[in-house]
DNA sequence: GTCATTCTTTTTCGTTGCGAAAAAAAGATA
DNA sequence: TATCTTTTTTTCGCAACGAAAAAGAATGAC
C-alpha cells in the first residue's frame, strides 16, 4: 500500500527537486531552476532562500556573462563548504579514497596497493578504515562535517544491510563493512556496487548518450554490469544484481570461478581467455589475477597473427555477445559502454560481439547498436561513487531543512 | 529533469491514493482508508465526499458487521456505474471480450473461435471489431459509459503507440489495433502482452505469495513471461519487453520460430517438445500450432516410460531452468508461477529446471524456490487486463476530477 | 428507559506552501 | 538622466492538510 502525500512532503519534495537541478546545472540562476523544475518563480525564490540560510546555496559573484538587458541573472551554487563526503573504491589490490565536499569537487585524495587476495579478513578492514581514518584527520576545515561514507566495492553487495556478500578481490565473505564502518566512525556508511557507481557516472559524464537506458559493462578478471532502465539504476530486489558475468552462455561448459559451469564470465573473464590463448581446456581452475602486461601481450599477439590468442578473444567477445542478445530480450536493445582493461581489447572483441548479438531475437537492428569503451575504471568508479552518496544526500538528508546540529562555527 | 510537483498535484495523487485502496480493500470505511494511506481522517472524509459527489463512491448499505461498540463505521464502494471498459483477450484461435463495470464485476461477456493463423489482417480486424462491437450495442444500461478498451495478445507490443508488432496467432504484422479500435469507436485502446496481465492478474489473486517480485511463465507454442520487481510490472523500454523465451539458451542451437537459432523457445515450445519427442532434429521447421490434445497424448507417454518423449520434457525442463538462472542472476530469485497449457505437464518439467537452476548462480538456494501451477490462462489473462485497466482509470483519469461529459442522466 | 461510553465522521480553525501579480532591483540603452 | 528590460522579492489569495472539537450513532450499564 503506498503512501499518501502530506503537506509537508510537497516542499520537501521541492527542495530536493531544487537542489537536483543546482548539482546537475552547475551554477543556475533561480530563473533557470524555474524553468527546470516547473515551479513558479515565487516558490524558487522562496526555496533558494531557505537553503540559502542553511548554507547549502551560495549566490555566485560570477555575473552571468550575459550580455543581455534587463536585470542580470544572479548564478547560485551548492556551497562546497556545507558537508563533505568519503568516497572509498576497493578493488583487486587496490584501495582508493577520497574526501569529496558538497559541490563535488575533490578535496584530498588517497590510493594505495594493498594485496587484497592474501590479506587476512581484519587486516583488509584494518586497511580500510586507516585510509579513511587519515582522509579525516587531514582535512584542513574541521567546519567540514564529513556527514557520509560511501564504499564501491567488486563483487556482490547487500545495499540494505552494508555488505559485502561475495567479492573476487579476496576469499572472505559476508563483510560488515558498512557496519564496521560506521561503528568506528560515527559516520552513515553504504556498500555500492562498482559496476553500477560506474553507471551512475557515465550518466553525469556523457548524459546526452547514457541518460534513461544504457549498459555499461565491466571487462577485466571477472565480468560486471550496471544497468540503467528508464531513468533507473537496476539493481536486484535484495543483493546489487545485475550479474551479467554469471548468466549462463553454455550450459555445462567451460569451469567459472563461481564453481559454475558455462558462465559467460568462463568464457570472457581476463582468466578465461588467458587459459584458452594457452589451450587450456574449460576444465582447468581459474587464475586469481593476470597481470595487466600479460593480458596485452596476449591481446597483441591475437592482433598480430591468428591463432589460439585471436580464437580466445574470438570466443569471449561472442559469450558477451549472446549475453547482450539475451539482456536485450528482456529489456529492449540500448547503448553499451565497455570499461576496464578488456576495453583496451575491444578491437578484438567487437565483431564477435557484434555477429553473435545479430544470432539473437534481442539483437535485431544490431547494427545500430553503439558501443563506446573507456579502459580506465577508477576514476570512472569514484565518481559515480561520490555523485551518488551527494545525490542520496540532496534527496534524504537536506530535502528535510537544516541538519541537526549547529553548522557555522565561524562568526 | 524531473518536475517539481505543483499544490494540485497533492489532492491528484491522494485522490489517487483513495481511489486505489478502496480497489485494494473492497468495502473499506473511511477510517480503515485512514489508517491505510496514513492520511487524517479528515482528508479522507473531504476526499470521499468529492468521490461520492462525482459519482465514483458509494455508502454501502452492509452496516459492516462489526460488534464493536462506538459508531458504526460505514462501509464505501466502489460505484460499479461510474463507467465500465472493455476487456478484450486475443490468442491463438481465440478471442474472447468482457465488458467490465467500475467496480471489476463481468456484467456481460463473449467468446468467439477464429481462425487467427489463416484469417487476413482485415479479417482479424473485422472479428476484433464486431465481438467489441456486439457487447458495446447490447449492454443493458446506456448510462455505463465505456471509456476504456484494453487489449491483451500474445506477442510483443508496443503499448505507446497501441500496435502488435509481432505475435505468433498471425503472420501479419505491425497491426495498429489500438488506433484502429479507438478510431472505429472513438474510446482509448491500449494494447497489452497477455504475459503481462496474467503477472498483474496474480498479484491481485494471491497478494501474499505473488506482490512484489515475482516470474509467471506462460508455457504454450511459445514462451512468454511476465515479471514484477519492486513492485512494479516490469517491461523493456519501447516494447511490451520481457522476452523471456527468446534468451540464449544455446548458440547455434534449436530453430526456433523467430527464426534464430538456440532461442529457450526452440526447446521449450509446444512445437519445440513435440520435433523432440518425434525424433525430428533441431533443424526442423517449427509447426505452427500443436494442439492440445496432442501435447497431452504426449506428455502421458513421457509420464509411462522413458523415451523420447520424457526425453524432449526433460530438454525443455532444462532449457526453462537455466533461463531462470540467467533471470535470476540478473534480478535475485523470486517465486514462479507457471500457466498455460505446459502447467499440465509441470510434473514432467520440475526436476530438470531445478536440476538446471542449482547449476547456475541464480539459483543459489535453489530449493528455496517456490513454483505453482495453473493450466487455465485465459480467465488470468482477462482479469489482468480489466484490473490493469481499471487502475490506469483510478490513477490517470478520475484523479482528476470529474470526468468531462456528464455522468448522471437519472433524475 | 435513561445515561454514560466508545468509536466514527464531520466541522472548524490554524498552518503551510504554492502561484499570480505587483513592486523593487539592477543593469542596458537611448 | 530617463526609459526599457529582465530578474528577483514581496504581497496577497487560495487550496490542502492536520489537530482538535463537535456531532453522530451505536452499545452497555444501571
Amino acid at each position: 500500500m503506498t503512501a499518501g502525500i502530506r503537506h509537508e512532503d510537497l516542499r520537501r519534495r521541492n527542495r530536493a527537486m531544487v537542489l537536483s537541478s543546482m548539482r546537475r546545472m552547475g551554477q543556475p540562476s533561480r530563473t533557470e531552476i524555474a524553468a527546470a523544475t516547473g515551479l513558479s518563480n515565487s516558490t524558487i525564490s522562496a526555496i533558494s532562500a531557505g537553503l540559502m540560510q542553511e548554507g547549502l546555496l551560495l549566490e555566485g559573484k560570477s555575473e552571468m556573462a550575459n550580455a543581455k538587458r534587463g536585470r542580470p541573472q544572479v548564478a547560485l551554487e551548492l556551497n562546497p563548504c556545507a558537508c563533505s563526503i568519503v568516497a572509498v573504491v576497493l578493488s583487486l589490490n587496490s584501495l582508493s579514497a577520497a574526501l569529496i565536499d558538497y559541490a563535488g569537487s575533490v578535496v584530498m585524495e588517497g590510493h594505495k596497493r594493498i594485496p587484497t587476495l592474501t590479506l587476512g579478513k581484519d587486516a583488509l578492514v584494518a586497511e580500510l578504515l586507516d585510509v579513511i581514518r587519515s582522509l579525516l584527520r587531514h582535512r584542513k576545515e574541521k567546519a567540514e562535517r564529513v556527514i557520509r561514507i560511501s564504499i564501491a566495492i567488486q563483487g556482490i553487495t547487500d545495499c540494505a544491510e552494508g555488505t559485502m556478500l561475495w567479492s573476487p578481490i579476496t576469499a572472505h565473505t559476508d563483510i560488515a563493512f558498512g557496519r564496521i564502518v560506521e561503528a568506528e566512525f560515527g559516520i552513515p556508511c553504504t556498500i555500492e556496487n562498482d559496476c553500477n557507481m560506474i553507471a551512475v557516472a557515465l550518466r553525469w559524464r556523457t548524459p546526452e548518450r547514457f541518460r534513461d537506458n544504457f549498459v555499461s559493462l565491466l571487462l577485466s578478471n571477472g565480468i560486471g554490469m550496471g544497468l540503467f532502465l528508464k531513468g533507473q539504476l537496476f539493481t536486484g530486489t535484495r543483493s546489487s544484481g545485475g550479474e551479467f558475468g554469471h548468466m549462463m552462455h553454455r550450459p555445462g561448459g567451460a569451469l567459472c570461478r563461481c564453481g559454475r559451469r558455462g558462465c559467460i564470465e568462463a568464457y570472457a573473464g581476463n582468466y578465461a581467455i588467458w587459459r584458452n590463448a594457452r589451450g587450456g581446456g574449460g576444465d582447468d581452475l581459474p587464475i586469481a589475477d593476470i597481470s595487466q602486461s600479460e593480458m596485452r601481450h596476449l591481446a597483441d599477439t591475437a592482433r598480430d597473427h591468428d591463432g589460439p590468442e585471436r580464437e580466445a578473444y574470438r570466443r569471449a567477445g561472442e559469450a558477451i555477445g549472446y549475453g547482450l542478445g539475451s539482456l536485450f530480450a528482456l529489456v529492449d536493445p540500448a547503448p553499451v559502454m565497455i570499461v576496464g582493461a578488456g576495453a583496451e581489447a575491444f578491437d578484438l572483441l567487437e565483431r564477435p560481439m557484434r555477429e553473435a548479438i545479430a544470432r539473437t531475437v534481442g539483437g535485431q537492428n544490431a547494427s545500430d547498436l553503439t558501443f563506446d569503451a573507456e579502459p580506465n575504471e577508477l576514476p570512472l568508479t569514484r565518481e559515480g561513487c561520490a555523485m551518488h552518496a551527494l545525490t542520496f544526500i540532496d534527496h534524504e538528508i537536506f530535502s528535510n531543512g537544516p541538519l541537526p546540529l549547529e553548522r557555522t562555527k565561524a562568526a
